[in-house]
RNA sequence: GCGGGAGUCGCCUAGUCUGGUCAAUGGCGUUGGACUCAAAAUCCAAUUCGUUAGUCGAUUCGCAAGUUCAAAUCUUGCCUCCCGCACCA
């Protein structure tokens, strides 16, 4: 049953949606009288709609810039779209083909048969999307600047010129070079197969391996794929499959003898190969081969276990450490005859240890295939859980021995590297990248190790750079300041960056225009362009215009304007007016995205701005939220609680569902939309509509105690919460604006007996509005449109705390009053009385006040308080009672707070005693507690804690 | 495995830096009550257990130890979850 809404949030929407646009208001004009404040977000790769992980970030940005435009700040916030890269291509492909899922994408968000067929173009993605984003941002309330907004690729010449510009600096500065790469590869699709294009084997690298070369004395090369180049001090023999094709082949200038399907691994990775014939492994079974390393001769003996699609098909056999080869060679000679091999040569392969490890003898691998009980080498999954371990145990763990010569002593971990190093520069070992897993390509392909040559790079690994992108971290405010930590890690780690592709839409590299340059490079110093592009386009200055000389002028300053104007045919006052609003907006001070982002678009765009720009205009503000989950589900398309952004507008409302997006969580934690929460929403804002007319600017003139109360409660609230969005954290303020300052209203109304005060209760409701109108700003329009208020309240001025100092005691009174009504409350239900005659309210004693006083003076010395009480005669005379009460403070006084004078318990409950017998419909009366009143309860009454009794 | 972050009473969250005012904030949900022909909304109450004239007691903040008169909070170890570990959005 659908229920009947009275008020129609939608068209609310829909109307203040319309007067912002025609009102322009959120198009930001430089100004210099005021401060300025620059939001960005990282633009969306238009394949798809945006979602409620894309609505939680831009929720976040959009908030921002309201509060910020609220405190008077003139705000930007542009935003624009990524059509850079492979994807779109590939989809595209993917729908020329007809391929069932990619069509069923599309039609799923609603494109009809006909239309589809238009997806088959690349191009007419970054048409539709981009325009459809746009549409459900604008539907969802974001104050968004659209003049500024363009979309990336060559697609938009204006933007490829800046792209042009950024990396004819970069390299002029030397921090685009070249070199080659290992990548997984799809042989069909000739180019790099990246985890998302995969249909198998995600988060699938190249490892390097190292290749040993064994050499047998007839000169032919045997070469020994292996992740552990170290234990080639531990060789005892080679393995070969017997049944197996080998391939001889000239392979940079020597015959080696490797599997069919590493031949073609190893043209692949740019070794020469030259395929001389084929010979059956069990031909290569006894003969001798020198290793290496250790120069000494080794044999080479049949392994049915060695696989031929991994590595070379020839391995090296270290029976101390690895199960696989001790086990092997274990069968190996319990059944010699069938190789007809020599026992004598075979007793003579003895595990040769090189490992030293914690926990384990001699020989790890011995041990462990003992203690597994692996019976021979069919005994699979045992032994993959054994070489696991030990690999694990001695890589970490692991020191080496005496016989590894000069790196005895040293942990596997911090060696590996250095003694790779070395025997590649001995010849002993060549370099070669294996995949540890199976990898196929989304058009069904395996996928392979390509090494791009003649790549270009961005040179992240650069000591010098990191330095500088170290400090403009220390530099840049985050929020939450804990990702600082990530960000530094992240500088150091990253390596150089292949910024050039071969494939997909994008910029090509200005001088070498074969090359395209990557979507990842292509977005980090976009946001300057939000500051002139929107001028750009209302002066027609035409892509050929845009030469590096006016990007150098405008963003650096550089270079004499007449001269730059001549060149480009761009107008002077056009090129200062550029100038100056690059100048005045940049750097953007806060840009918001998740925290997945940052170990690349986040540091990279550090990184470039770092090298293009001076200091004044680095990145000043960086925000990093988590992921969105769906009723503590992660959202995902398989599981069908995946809800795009419009679905959500449409179906929850765009202020409810954003402020509940954003409600459920804050920081990096992920958050959690919570579909109780955003169906309550509408309830709780229809009221607020119904009622606040009601009581604005409506109410008494004069003051009673009750006012003080709330006047304060309203400061703390601003204070608080002003404070919070400061640090962006949302969450916690919508907490105290929506929630808490709505139980604060209630209280307040039921203590006046709902009579408000005028003025009083009309700032609160003014107060409130402001505040909410950043999170749910088309109902705050119209309520404040409903409270007779004029302008928007999207650019009210946000609203300061008083500057009166706050009076604990008001809280304090407060809080008693609060907890004596839910004492006397407790008490009737307890005893069962209904209508009570009388209620009497015993203030304690002025002796316990003094005796309170002085414990907390003594604190800390609770063992004496005792004493020092009763030594004291105003105390002491009231006997037992007294020493009571002193034992009662010794025990708890550490722990206590001060709290009211008595005079001032007195004055609040007599404040209250209205309040009190209307609320609970008898005669109230307030005793101060004497000598000469016996009652029990009255007896228990202790400062803040009034005795209570019922008739 | 490495780096970063997190684990709180049904769910989500506050509290942790700076130990005591913490059986622990608020929301949602649930239960009972009021209103209603009825439902939604709204309002009131309860929501670790036991006990009770408003009290008191027990056991709690991933697990286990430790420091302290005192631990959700500090220290150490362990377990679990999330993000990232790249050539790409």
């Amino acid at each position: 049953m659908v229920v009947e809404e009275r008020v129609n949030f939608k068209a609310i929407e829909l109307k203040w949606q319309k007067k912002w646009a025609d009102s322009k208001l959120f198009e930001a004009e430089p100004d210099k009288s005021k401060k300025k404040f620059f939001v960005t977000l990282p633009y969306p790769y238009v394949s798809g709609f945006p979602h409620l992980g894309h609505s939680y970030t831009y929720s976040k940005g959009d908030v921002f810039a309201r509060y910020k435009r609220m405190q008077g700040y003139n705000v930007l916030f542009p935003f624009s779209f990524h059509c850079t890269g492979t994807p779109i291509v590939a989809a595209a492909q993917r729908v020329k083909e007809g391929e069932p899922t990619q069509i069923s994408i599309l039609k799923q968000i609603g494109i009809s048969d006909e239309e589809i067929k238009k997806f088959a173009d690349p191009v007419y993605w970054t048409e539709f999307f981009p325009v459809k984003t746009k549409e459900h941002l604008i539907r969802a309330g974001f104050s968004v600047d659209w003049r500024r907004s363009f979309i990336t690729t060559d697609l938009n010449p204006h933007y490829s010129r800046l792209i042009d510009w950024q990396y004819l600096k970069l390299k002029e500065k030397g921090y685009v070079v070249k070199g080659s790469h290992p990548v997984v590869w799809c042989p069909k699709c000739k180019n790099p197969a990246g985890d998302h294009a995969r249909k198998e084997g995600e988060g699938i690298t190249p490892e390097p391996m190292a290749v040993v070369l064994f050499k047998s004395d007839d000169g032919k090369i045997f070469p020994c794929a292996t992740l552990r180049p170290e234990t080639t001090f531990g060789v005892t023999n080679l393995w070969i499959n017997p049944d197996l094709e080998y391939v001889e082949a000239k392979v940079n200038g020597e015959t080696w003898i490797l599997s069919e399907e590493a031949v073609s691994k190893f043209e692949m990775q740019k070794f020469k190969v030259e395929k001389l014939g084929v010979v059956k492994g069990s031909k290569f079974i006894a003969v001798s081969v020198r290793n290496p390393v250790t120069g000494t001769k080794v044999p080479v003996l049949p392994g049915t276990f060695v696989k031929s699609n991994f590595g070379t098909g020839v391995v090296m056999s270290v029976p101390a450490h690895a199960p696989y080869d001790y086990i092997a060679l274990r069968d190996l000679k319990r059944t010699p005859q069938k190789y007809n091999l020599s026992s004598v040569m075979l007793k003579s392969l003895n595990p040769i240890s090189l490992i030293s490890i914690e926990g384990f003898g001699e020989n790890p691998a011995v041990e462990i295939v003992e203690k597994s009980g692996i019976k021979d080498q069919h005994d699979k999954e045992k032994l993959e859980n054994a070489t696991h371990e030990i690999y694990r145990k001695e890589f970490h763990k692991g020191i080496l021995k005496e016989n590894t010569g000069k790196y005895k002593g040293l942990k596997v971990s911090k060696c590996k590297d250095i003694l790779l190093k070395d025997f590649v520069k001995n010849k002993w070992v060549v370099v070669f990248y294996e995949l540890n897993d199976k990898v196929v390509c989304r058009c069904l392909t395996d996928c392979v190790v390509n090494i791009v040559e003649n790549q270009w790079f961005l040179n992240y690994g650069n000591a010098k750079w990191k330095k500088v992108v170290h400090k403009a971290v220390d530099k840049i405010k985050l929020y939450p300041d804990s990702t600082r930590k990530q960000f530094h890690y992240v500088v150091d780690w990253l390596k150089d960056w292949a910024c050039t592709r071969e494939f997909g839409l994008g910029t090509p590299l200005p001088w070498d225009r074969k090359w395209m340059i990557e979507a990842l490079s292509d977005s980090t110093i976009y946001m300057s362009f939000y500051t002139i592009y929107h001028i750009i386009k209302d002066r027609k200055i035409s892509s050929e215009q845009l030469i590096p000389a006016v990007f150098d002028y405008v963003f650096l300053g550089t270079g004499n304007v007449s001269v730059v104007s001549k060149k480009s045919g761009i107008a002077v006052d056009t090129l200062d007016k550029m100038k100056d609003e690059f100048n005045y907006w940049y750097p953007f001070d806060f840009r918001n995205t998740g925290k997945d982002l940052i170990q690349n678009h986040m540091t990279f765009c550090l990184f470039n701005h770092v090298a293009i720009f001076p200091e004044k205009h680095w990145p000043a503000g960086f925000g990093l939220n988590g992921h969105v989950k769906m009723d503590g589900d992660k959202m995902s398309k398989s599981k069908g609680n995946f809800v795009t952004l419009i679905d959500a507008v449409e179906k929850m409302g765009a202020d409810a569902s954003r402020l509940t997006v954003l409600a459920g969580g804050e920081g990096v934690d992920d958050s959690n939309f919570d579909s109780d929460l955003v169906r309550s929403v509408p309830y709780k804002l229809e009221n607020m509509l119904e009622v606040y007319p009601k009581f604005y600017g409506k109410g008494r003139d004069n003051i009673i105690s009750i006012d003080k109360w709330f006047v304060q409660k309203i400061d703390e609230r601003v204070r608080l919460s002003t404070s919070m969005m400061e640090d962006a954290c949302f969450g916690s303020a919508i907490q105290t604006v929506m929630f808490d300052m709505a139980k604060d209203l209630k209280w307040y109304l039921y203590r006046s007996g709902d009579s408000a005060n005028k003025d009083i209760v009309s700032r609160f409701i003014e107060v409130q509005v402001k505040m909410l109108s950043v999170f749910v700003p088309h109902f705050a329009e119209e309520v404040w449109e409903k409270l007779g208020m004029s302008g928007f309240v999207s650019v009210a001025k946000w609203p300061s705390a008083g500057r009166g100092k706050i009076d604990k005691n008001i809280d304090l009174m407060e809080d008693l009053i609060r907890q004596s009504v839910e004492d006397v409350r407790n008490i009737k239900s307890l005893v069962g009385i209904d209508k009570p005659k009388i209620i009497s309210v015993f203030i304690s004693p002025e002796w316990k006040y003094k005796a309170l006083a002085k414990a907390m003076k003594y604190k800390d010395r609770s063992h004496e308080i005792v004493k020092i009480l009763m030594a004291d005669k105003d105390i002491s005379v009231n006997g037992k009672q007294a020493l009571n009460y002193a034992i009662a403070l010794s025990k708890k006084v550490s722990q206590m707070n001060v709290g009211l004078s008595s005079i001032s318990e007195y004055k609040a409950m007599i404040d209250a005693k209205e309040f009190l017998e209307k609320e609970f419909g008898c005669a109230v009366e307030v005793v101060k507690v004497d000598k000469d009143i016996k009652s029990q309860r009255a007896l228990k009454a202790e400062p803040s804690k009034p005795g209570i009794e019922i008739e």
